[in-house]
DNA sequence: AATGAATGAGCCTTCATTCAT
DNA sequence: AATGAATGAAGGCTCATTCAT
């Protein structure tokens, strides 16, 4: 971190860097990184250009920490669910709750998620991001499992390709553009797969 | 079509029409839609900056006709495969074939993908192109599976999901982010799903 | 004139120009000099875009010869009425035919009118071509009232000035553009100072 | 007025504003509206391309900015010609005042008038203002003239008529285009008729 | 720490003019 | 003579970033 960088140590400061956090979390999610320029953030969150340089290197910087709390966001609830759940576990049961709090966030995230997405490709440092999130979901969930007695082989493999079906699943619901689709029905399914995979 | 674009009838200037859609894909992939400016579509396609607006309304229009283009290369290849087969299909064969498919696919096309994915959150033709895909894809499927004598229930929403699984799957092997994954175990483990979810 | 613009003699060269400066005429009233773009004067024109520099130089050139066009369309009427006024002159009544006439020209050509005056400020030539068309309507109005027996002082300012007042009367009556004006009144005072003028 | 475009309070600031809005003025007095560009009138303010669309929405808004001042410069100095006419008026002696400043007027903006006018054909704003100038004028003379104790009849529409015969003489005299005319007495002419009105 | 005015490079697009055919 | 595709300079405007206060 260059040296003309702030460290907010005041507590108005630290609620000032948060503040333009959420700005810029709300506006790329809104209208993407692109379309949204440092002039909004600032206004959105209450301060002016400027200090936005204060406080962070250049715009990408915002980027970088709002992709911070992303993560956050959706790895919190997650683990939290794989921890709260007791022996001996009901797959099923496990399975609809991963998959509903799954939807539950990407209500909340998705236009983010595909907008940080999309900027992985050409930014290395949201690339690595987005790994160690998948990475640290992989971990703590094989984890969990493990704990809950379930011991099959592959098991990162299946907890890592199972993720990937949630979402995949969670992204066809919450946007529910094709009419042809039955959604419940599809959820079925994935559930059925999830508990297969894990028996 | 507005009326002050040309629509190429010569053989030459649909030539030169898809040396500027061939170098806008590879611009697309390469740096990302923002990153790419109209000047170096038209330097690598080897035109002037001018005439890339004889061919087309503005730079979004270039991006709409990489898509078409996108779609074709991702689309024609899946469907081939599915006209192929033959009865009685070997559904772990099938499924095999469809994977590597993809896998060779994606390769070649995932950065654009991520572009044009990331596009379609804020422009309302990309995002219709895109469904457009699936759909195409769903049902064409779906049909060649009921010829071969595949017939289970939600068979629409079967193969929608396994698109997706695949889909994942490639993606995730094509970048090999995560050093502890087994992508060959994966793969066994997705074709198997497969196989259990159409028997 | 440069070398390598044809003069042409063949008489469908001749049309062919004679099209191009219709086009222009049409176009430079109706949308203004920079307003219309070559290749829409072209295209009203039914020729193509490059022939259009086998006639004329450049673009100011079309505005050149449209505005010679405008000077006799302008200025033949006007010089028809003074030529067939009869001795003993009925002022009053050759002052409403002028008037009258002024208005109709008016309507035809306001906004061309409008255009050329305008650009007259900027280009020495054009400014020229007016003042010659002023010039010349005084010219043949002053020789014509003095056949007419019409004997003052200063007739050539007179003229000037009567034919300005007409010009602004002619003006204000096309755009109509005071809802507290009473045209009619105004046309009658005009009639009335312009008889007063050469009595 | 956009909320993005800065209303400037510190003075500062205004200077700016009113530097740029003199820029212009001289500009597309001097090449016309479209003979000038923003980089240029921004040079000519001594201030950065950008910051021009800190003050103004765009290059046009400029022109509308340019417009309002030109029509207090016209409009006020010749209200203050009528205000201070004194009973019992002396026609010719005011008529003469009219006459007089009005060519100031023209020497000064004349050009600018020119560019202005040329674009009230395609500009319905500019138009607009430009018709509320002329009522404005007629309104107040009018109006004083009354005070004054003229009350001819078509009051109104020989005000009307008297400024365009003013601005004609004012435009011929200051362009001094036509070798053959005696200015000095067309003036003469000119206030004989103003007087031979309003008697 | 904070403001917000100011900078200026860069982008998309247009269009008068030229050129290969 | 004619076509219309092609050129490329130029213009309006945006916006990430800096700076005077």
């Amino acid at each position: 971190m260059p040296s003309n960088i702030r460290v907010p140590q005041q507590e108005r400061s630290i609620e000032k860097k948060n503040k333009i956090i959420q700005a810029g979390y709300e506006l790329f999610s809104e209208v993407g990184y692109y379309g949204t320029n440092t002039a909004e953030i600032a206004k959105r969150a209450g301060v002016s250009t400027g200090i936005v340089y204060g406080y962070f290197e250049d715009k990408r910087d915002i980027l970088i920490n709002v992709l911070e709390i992303y993560i956050d966001r959706v790895y919190e609830p997650l683990a939290h669910l794989m921890e709260n759940a007791s022996r001996p576990v009901d797959l099923h049961k496990l399975a609809l709750s991963i998959v509903d709090k799954t939807i539950e966030l990407h209500e909340q995230n998705a236009k983010l998620h595909n907008t940080l997405h999309s900027l992985a490709t050409t930014d290395e440092a949201v690339n690595t991001q987005f790994i160690n999130l998948e990475n640290k979901i992989t971990e703590q969930m094989s984890g969990q499992l493990m704990k809950l007695g379930v011991n099959s082989a592959n098991l990162t493999e299946k907890v890592h390709l199972a993720m990937n079906i949630v979402q995949s699943y969670a992204h066809e619901t919450v946007f529910d553009s094709h009419s042809y689709i039955d959604y419940a029905a599809m959820k079925d399914i994935v559930c059925k797969i999830l508990v297969e995979l894990f028996r």
